[in-house]
RNA sequence: CGCGGGGUGGAGCAGUUGGCAGCUCGUCGGGCUCAUAACCCGGAGGUCGCAGGUUCAAGUCCUGUCCCCGCAACCA
């Protein structure tokens, strides 16, 4: 009896607060709080760890420019992801933060035994420089061989650093994923890893820096700093107290049952860290799992694009329960999903409304109307309802092995066929007519008794994902706290028999789709104006039609912020490996040739354009497109399928600002 | 160029070891009235991107081909 509880150890990343966490984070965490709280449904021990890796030039930068320390910066950040958790009830859990001194502490000690290893030493980082920006560039980064940031010239510098034998591990990485093929799922990313990155060579890697001093000083050569991937990927073990007296989980926990990661970070997680845990010869992960992303409208989700979702919104609308309920029944884990708030507000309004919400509250309604909210203990079976209970009683072995292989989607899906079945169920025993027979209440107490224990069932399911609402349900269908263990789902029958409910309000309310669509755009573009038209209600691909064609007003000053001048052609050809790029060189005016690339190649050939005057958007961030720097844009049409490109008379002379 | 993912009824998606093609939404028709204009039943609708091949049998394996998306390394 006095048997060890067995531990589960599940981890989110550590996410970077250099701005506000969107939904794809939310949909990490819940996802790990959804196992972490039926692990210990079940029973489990449960460590549940999440945190925020804090240190890195980026942020160093963007606390600068917002006049503030950089520890200043990240703790109202890191403030407003822990308000976030609270929000989307994620469970009791671990925070860590880089910047904890205890891990600061364990990060310097490890630095230094894997040094004093021999797996760490001293070397030269080389790359390309930028002086303006003080940024180091790998070949590969630079846009046109000049600095992706600001377009100027690099010079090849050299900076002392210490690298990692990564190199030398990569036939034992090999190994692990042949030996232990669950170590990566889905199966699909440890291909990618293997073509990628381990055939072609492993090569060694650049664990400390010297060009910026926001992190965690090498303390045996105080002008390096820890590197990201020594500083935030040893958190997994540093927060169980590896190193630092601050907590002593480490032999309880480690190594941790599984990762969750973004498929982004597959690769260090699955790549450097056990490379980084077996120069430590410290026991590896028993899985890394790299869940897919979330798009929005097809679209990959960017700030620059300002399609970002913001989870705490949707949290506030139409309930935390609802919001975890989507993300977990409508994607599959493991694969990209596409995010769009009509399939938000569907979902909510047929599962969860419709089917679920309206399930609990006509069960109840009806023990109310008919037994006064109390049934009696006599009640009359009958053959009809074997088939109800058969899929209860099979259902939790269902429910347990879509969740042990992370399907979280399917393990509601089965949850939610018993809802359904329910509900069938009630049109077939039809209690409306039994009540109106004296000699059947017995048989009327039975069917109720059945449907408010398929409830019991499917809310104890339900719970790891929507804690608050399931609560409610099993409040209102009077079903104790002691009733509605995972095991108690192992049989059918735990309610007693003359079981007493308790009205509630609608757990989940239906939701007008047509007006909420309409506030969702309005919300997720604060910024903009209110629009010019507002139709209500258009699809998806009206709206984005619509938000084109009838641009919002901007005021003079935003025009202004637009240079537009006229240019001539003086070169122009293909971009290779690309069939829609052309290549451009524009005389402004200024003297310097311009660049730029246009995806007009399909209406234009290279030689038509020469000599010919356009318009140039002067001053938009240069960007690199198929390897090919292009500084600003030039103005055309859309026409049909096509372009036209706006050509302006030669008699302006070149550089004339256009306004 | 390379690597990875994807192309399945109007829309969005499932389809482990090859065996009569499923789900949700929508749509059409019917039923019910306990319930959140909810619930239940039935119908229509797909030659599973295209072309070959293996097999008694392929959405599922092999080859070729077209299209879409993502990643290309120190960016965390």
């Amino acid at each position: 009896m006095l048997m060890e509880k067995p531990t589960f150890y599940i981890t989110t990343p550590i996410y970077y607060p250099s701005s506000n966490l969107h939904i794809g984070h939310s949909y990490c965490t819940v996802a790990a709080d959804v196992m972490a709280r039926y692990k210990r449904l079940r029973g489990y021990d449960v460590m549940f760890l999440t945190g925020t890796d804090e240190h890195g030039q980026k942020i160093e930068q963007k606390a600068k420019e917002a006049g503030v320390t950089p520890k200043e910066y990240v703790d109202k950040v890191v403030a407003g992801i822990k308000d976030l958790w609270k929000l989307m009830n994620i469970s009791e859990h671990r925070f860590i933060r880089t910047t904890d001194d205890y891990h600061e502490e364990s990060i310097k000690k490890i630095f230094k035994k894997l040094y004093d290893k021999g797996e760490i030493y001293k070397g030269t980082y080389k790359g390309k420089y930028c002086t303006p920006c003080e940024s180091f560039w790998t070949e590969t980064q630079l846009v046109d061989g000049k600095c992706p940031d600001c377009g100027r010239e690099v010079i090849d510098a050299e900076e002392e650093a210490y690298f990692f034998r990564l190199s030398k591990y990569a036939d034992r990485l090999l190994k692990l994923y042949e030996e232990n093929p669950g170590f990566l799922e889905p199966k699909s990313r440890v291909n990618e890893m293997v073509n990628n990155f381990i055939k072609p060579g492993l090569e060694d890697l650049c664990v400390s820096r010297t060009s910026f001093t926001w992190g965690v000083p090498v303390d045996f050569d105080p002008k390096h700093v820890v590197y990201v991937w020594v500083d935030a990927l040893s958190n997994y073990i540093t927060a169980l107290g590896y190193g630092n007296d601050r907590y002593h989980d480490y032999d309880k926990y480690w190594p941790a049952d599984v990762h969750f990661v973004g498929k982004e970070i597959v690769r260090f997680h699955s790549i450097i860290w056990p490379a980084m845990l077996m120069a430590l010869d410290l026991p590896l992960p028993k899985k890394v799992y790299g869940h897919g992303w979330l798009n929005f409208n097809g679209e990959k989700m960017s700030k620059s694009r300002g399609n970002v979702v913001d989870p705490a919104v949707l949290c506030e609308r139409y309930s935390v329960d609802a919001v975890r309920y989507f993300l977990l029944r409508e994607f599959p884990f493991g694969t990209d999903g596409n995010f769009t708030n009509e399939l938000l507000i569907s979902l909510i309004n047929t599962d969860l409304a419709n089917d679920l919400g309206n399930l609990v509250s006509r069960t109840v309604t009806m023990v109310m109307k008919y037994f006064d909210g109390k049934l009696p203990a006599q009640q009359d079976s009958d053959p009809m309802d074997d088939e109800l209970i058969a899929m209860v009683n099979g259902l939790k072995d269902k429910v347990e092995a879509q969740m042990e292989a992370f399907q979280f989607q399917n393990a509601i899906a089965e949850t939610m066929k018993l809802v359904s079945r329910t509900n069938k169920y009630i049109d077939e025993t039809a209690p409306w007519i039994l009540c109106k027979d004296e000699a059947k209440k017995g048989r009327l107490a039975a069917v109720l008794y059945n449907m408010l224990e398929s409830l019991r069932v499917a809310s104890i399911f339900l719970t790891p994902v929507m804690p608050a609402a399931c609560e409610e349900i099993q409040r209102q269908i009077g079903a104790s706290p002691e009733l509605c263990t995972w095991e108690s789902t192992q049989s059918f029958g735990q309610l007693p028999r003359d079981v007493q409910v308790s009205r509630g309000m609608n757990l989940f309310p239906r939701i007008n789709m047509e007006k909420e669509l309409a506030e969702l755009d309005k919300l997720m573009k604060p910024e903009a104006p209110a629009p010019v038209k507002s139709e209500p209600a258009p699809g998806a691909k009206e709206k984005k039609e619509a938000a084109e064609g009838v641009a919002s007003i901007i005021s003079i000053d935003d025009f202004a912020k637009v240079n537009l001048r006229v240019a001539q052609v003086v070169e122009c050809e293909r971009v290779e490996k690309s069939d829609k790029l052309l290549k451009i060189q524009l005389d402004d005016g200024t003297g310097t040739p311009r660049q730029v690339v246009s995806g007009i190649a399909a209406w234009y050939q290279p030689e038509e354009l020469i000599g010919k005057k356009i318009i140039v958007v002067a001053n938009l961030k240069p960007a690199k497109l198929r390897g090919q720097l292009s500084q600003g844009m030039l103005l055309a049409a859309d026409v049909g399928e096509g372009a036209s490109v706006i050509f302006v008379s030669n008699d302006i002379p070149n550089g004339s600002k256009v306004r």
